[in-house]
RNA sequence: AGGCGGGUAGCUCAGUGGGAGAGCACCGGCCUUACAAGCCGGGGGUCACAGGUUCAAAUCCUGUUCCGCCUACCA
């Protein structure tokens, strides 16, 4: 017997130990009786504390995995983390400022070794709250991105890369955090705008002819200008062109030149061009031949090149400059304007375009082919607008900055000669360069951009570049559940190297699911406060609780949104499910469901009616989960666990245990409760498992790998079934009345009843107990006769009998006339609407004929009702 | 600038051609031995607005408007 009252955190532990020590989530590569399913989890950063996008990502996973597993597939769901470069490297930097050392006091090799251990104490946190969520990983394969298998991968990916020159290492603006002291890609840039000035700076001709004017928004990368340009059809400077300027501070001389880049009407037509600081103006710049003059160091600080202001921090220097120039004349207007910013997407610092020498990867090519597999259809993209966006970056993908100037990270495979200066890229160290022969070399300093390795991650993990069974056996991946913020980041370029290494896509689908957000629809962020934890979710109202809200609120391409409170109400359906085992349980005793010979069975209509709800269920359930249709599926179940059993079957199983078939019912009792652990348990894994392992007749040792309910047709009644609605609205309708009349719901009354036909008797007569009980009801008189109507009773007509409850003196004649006038209205209003469609000639010859017959049936219905209804008002008002 | 998504009950959202739904909140009645974390009943919506297609539109098309997000080199 379970405990009476539900508490997670005696279930939990329990029974994930359990899981584990029996190995229940492991893969077998090399068993072939089982068709296949495998899933790579989106890697967490080693330094990341579960957050709400986690929790969903992996519940939705888990789900999936579960799902597969019970349904008989050799399940792989392949965990790791990611070691997250610039965040890995930020947190440990600053946890060895609290000591009061910097990076550079213990060096490269040092430093890397902190990171090491720092990892060892923290690394694990994150996996250890996703095995809190009850997430079924394979742990025993748990990859990290800096393992030597996979590192082994990056090289030789990059070698090969780089022997194709699809990696290449060149001289380019590239978005420049000075606070990583590190190159990032586009990707890692966030843009937004912010209240800034725009400044119109003269510059006076060389020849002394007077000057013109140009408008920026960052003064002070004017000290890097090496020339201006203007729009060759612009005619106000058509006649400049070809002439200098001379930049003022610095006094150097610069050309005017044309290019149609410029717009005529921003500014004042002219703009100022810092090839070395701007990535438009660096393209000009190579147009015309200009020369690129950096201006700033590496930490964002004003250089020599900047003359007076070397030393000055760019916004420093920002300031004085406006002064200087105000105060020699050269500053014409400061006009606020509205700013596009880029941040650093890891520390919001305002990146710097800068000029640097980098390593790219040449993506276009690669892009081709991942855009092909998602036009063929190898690869499905869902919800299916986000092919859309896909295809236009895909389409308009710009080469890929993969160097970064840290520490953390896989180092980049490639030698400088100090003799020749030639490159030797190589996957294992070099003694010497591959050009000139000559040992005098020394390893690039830089690493790989950590999504460089995560692209890998689908194959790498699974022992690429060898050729694994594991490789043979679950790749391509079946499908890859991520949040649609890293589309491009990780999936575009997974694709790419998937397609490009394994010569096929990573995985068949892309689920992609929103952000979760707060309950008012706002990103969750630390400075709004309304961060809900997944972790005090979780101790709050336990993990199935907590796993189950994000389930039903995963509708597919909208944002979760979710509080406290939603979790709390679905922590009262797993209080419900709790119930409804503690029910079922203690009505098994000495019951053995193998011992029953299922032909003698006599199934009553309630056992009839719960076996085919089931069986639908199960159809819907698998429908849902098999189209990624998460918050369908757990609405599903929902209805089915507790308003169809719970809310009805256990009431009826109640009067049938007292009855003669006692162990039908408990069979039933079983099977459908069963079921129901069962079609929950990928949601819920935790309390299904505890009311599973009670229940009598289980094959296996665990709801983890238990058959996933499946449709039996020997278990289908549709018209017994449909004959049990019957009694069902009947039921529903004598409690209304109580309802609506007042009567105490300890009355037992007596009821009349006039049968639109002999099978509704016979159906009723048949079913008498339930309605007794449910409705609670004493006697049941039938009359057939329309003079036998009790005059003074309340009335409800359902679509196959009348119902009278003769109370005189209990219920007040007025309230009652208003009830049948308020109904009288509702159904003539309806009546109407059918009457309109059902008399339009378009309608008739036009629609469906299913469709046409439905709405006969729903006017004749409505008709038989009116006229009832209208009958029952004569009666009370005669 | 372009693209995408959204506007449905008080709140949060499902529903994508044929009778407007759920959960929560609200109102009324119940401690009926699985569950008061519960049971029974009830009220509540011009489906953003305007056109169009259709026998039929919350649903498809066009436009308007408001909100959110993403991409973009107008300094």
């Amino acid at each position: 017997m379970i405990d009476k009252d539900y508490s997670p955190e005696n279930i939990e532990q329990k029974w994930y130990d359990f899981w584990l020590g029996r190995g229940l989530f492991k893969a077998d590569e090399y068993d072939d009786t089982k068709p296949c399913f495998s899933i790579v989890i989106p890697p967490p950063n080693i330094t990341g504390v579960l957050h709400m996008g986690h929790a969903l990502n992996n519940t939705l996973q888990d789900i999936l995995v579960r799902y597969k597993r019970m349904d008989g597939y050799n399940t792989l769901w392949m965990p790791g983390t990611d070691h997250a470069g610039i965040a890995t490297q930020n947190v440990v930097e600053r946890y060895l400022a609290s000591k009061g050392i910097s990076r550079h006091d213990i060096g490269r090799e040092k430093f890397i070794e902190e990171v090491w251990k720092w990892r060892e104490k923290h690394g694990n946190l994150i996996i250890n709250q996703l095995k809190r969520l009850g997430t079924s990983c394979d742990w025993s394969r748990t990859r990290f991105t800096m393992d030597e298998g996979l590192s082994r991968a990056v090289r030789k990916v990059f070698v090969s890369l780089y022997t194709e020159g699809l990696i290449y290492r060149s001289n380019y603006i590239v978005n420049w955090c000075p606070r990583c002291h590190s190159a990032l890609s586009d990707l890692e840039v966030e843009h937004e705008e912010e209240d800034g000035f725009l400044w119109h700076i003269r510059y006076p001709f060389a020849d002394g002819s007077g000057g013109m004017v140009v408008a920026t928004t960052r003064p002070e990368t004017m000290l890097g200008d090496t020339a201006v340009a203007v729009n060759p059809s612009d005619r106000r400077y058509r006649s400049y062109v070809g002439k200098e300027v001379i930049l003022p501070i610095i006094g150097r001389r610069i050309p005017i030149v044309s290019d149609p880049v410029v717009s005529v009407d921003f500014g004042t037509g002219a703009v100022k061009v810092t090839p070395a600081h701007d990535l438009d103006d660096f393209e000009l710049g190579m147009r015309h031949g200009l020369e690129s003059i950096i201006i700033m160091d590496e930490d964002g600080i004003m250089n020599s090149n900047a003359g007076p202001y070397k030393g000055m921090d760019r916004y420093e220097c920002r300031e004085q400059l406006e002064k200087d120039l105000g105060k020699d004349g050269f500053l014409v207007d400061k006009t606020p304007y509205r700013v596009p910013i880029g941040k650093c997407y890891r520390c919001k610092t305002v990146v710097e375009p800068y000029l640097s020498k980098q390593w790219f990867v040449k993506a276009r090519p690669l892009a081709e082919k991942a855009i092909q597999a998602v036009e063929e259809g190898s690869t499905r993209i869902l919800p299916e607008h986000w092919k859309k966006t896909y295809f236009e970056w895909m389409n308009n993908i710009r080469d890929w900055c993969i160097s970064r100037q840290i520490w953390w990270g896989h180092r980049i495979p490639a030698w400088f000669c100090r003799d020749c200066g030639e490159i030797t890229v190589s996957e294992d160290t070099p003694e010497r360069c591959e050009h000139c022969s000559s040992t005098n070399i020394y390893q690039d300093s830089d690493v790989l951009d950590t999504w460089f390795s995560s692209a890998l991650w689908p194959f790498s993990t699974m022992g690429w570049p060898d050729d694994t069974p594991l490789l043979k056996k679950f790749y391509p991946t079946d499908v890859l559940v991520t949040g649609f913020d890293i589309l491009f980041f990780w999936v575009a370029r997974m694709m790419m190297m998937g397609l490009r290494f394994m010569g096929d896509v990573p995985f068949r689908d892309v689920y992609l699911h929103a952000l979760v957000r707060d309950d008012k629809g706002q990103k969750m962020s630390k400075s709004k406060g309304n961060i809900v934890d997944p972790i005090l979710e979780m101790d709050r109202y336990g993990a199935d609780a907590f796993r189950f809200a994000l389930a039903a609120f995963a509708a597919m391409g909208r944002d979760v949104k979710i509080s406290d409170k939603r979790v709390q109400g679905y922590r009262f359906f797993v209080n419900k499910i709790w119930n409804a085992g503690r029910y079922v349980l203690a009505n098994l005793e000495g019951f053995d469901p193998d011992k029953v010979d299922k032909d003698s069975l006599k199934f009553s209509y309630a056992d009839k009616w719960i076996l085919s709800e089931m069986n639908r269920a199960i159809v819907d359930a698998r429908d849902a989960l098999d189209n990624y249709r998460f918050n369908e599926f757990a609405e599903r179940l929902y209805h089915f666990t507790w308003h169809a059993f719970c809310d009805w079957y256990i009431e009826f199983s109640k009067p049938q245990l007292q009855g003669n078939r006692p162990d039908t019912t408990r069979w039933v009792l079983h099977r459908v409760l069963k079921t129901c652990l069962e079609l929950l348990h990928p949601v819920i894994p935790f309390v299904t498992e505890e009311i599973w392992q009670q229940l009598p007749g289980k094959e296996v040792e665990s709801i983890v790998v238990a058959k996933y309910p499946v449709k039996d047709d020997s278990l289908e009644f549709s018209s017994e079934a449909d004959e049990m609605d019957k009694v069902i609205d009947m039921i529903s309708a004598i409690r209304t009345i109580r309802g609506e009349t007042g009567i105490s719901p300890s009355e037992r009354i007596d009821i009349v009843i006039k049968g639109s036909s002999d099978e509704i008797r016979r159906i009723v007569d048949s079913s008498m107990s339930y309605i007794k009980d449910l409705a609670r009801i004493r006697d049941i008189a039938w009359i057939t006769d329309d003079k036998e109507r009790p005059a003074k009773s309340a009335f409800a007509v359902t679509s196959d009998a009348e119902i009278f409850v003769p109370l005189e003196g209990i219920i007040d004649t007025l309230k009652e006339l208003d009830r049948l006038d308020k109904q009288i209205k509702r159904l003539t209003k309806e009546l109407e609407i059918k009457e309109k469609k059902l008399s339009n000639r378009g309608f008739l010859e036009k629609a469906n004929k299913e469709v046409v017959e439905e709405q006969r049936r729903l006017r004749k219905d409505l008709v038989f009702r009116l006229k009832r209804l209208k009958k029952a008002k004569d009666l009370m008002q005669g």
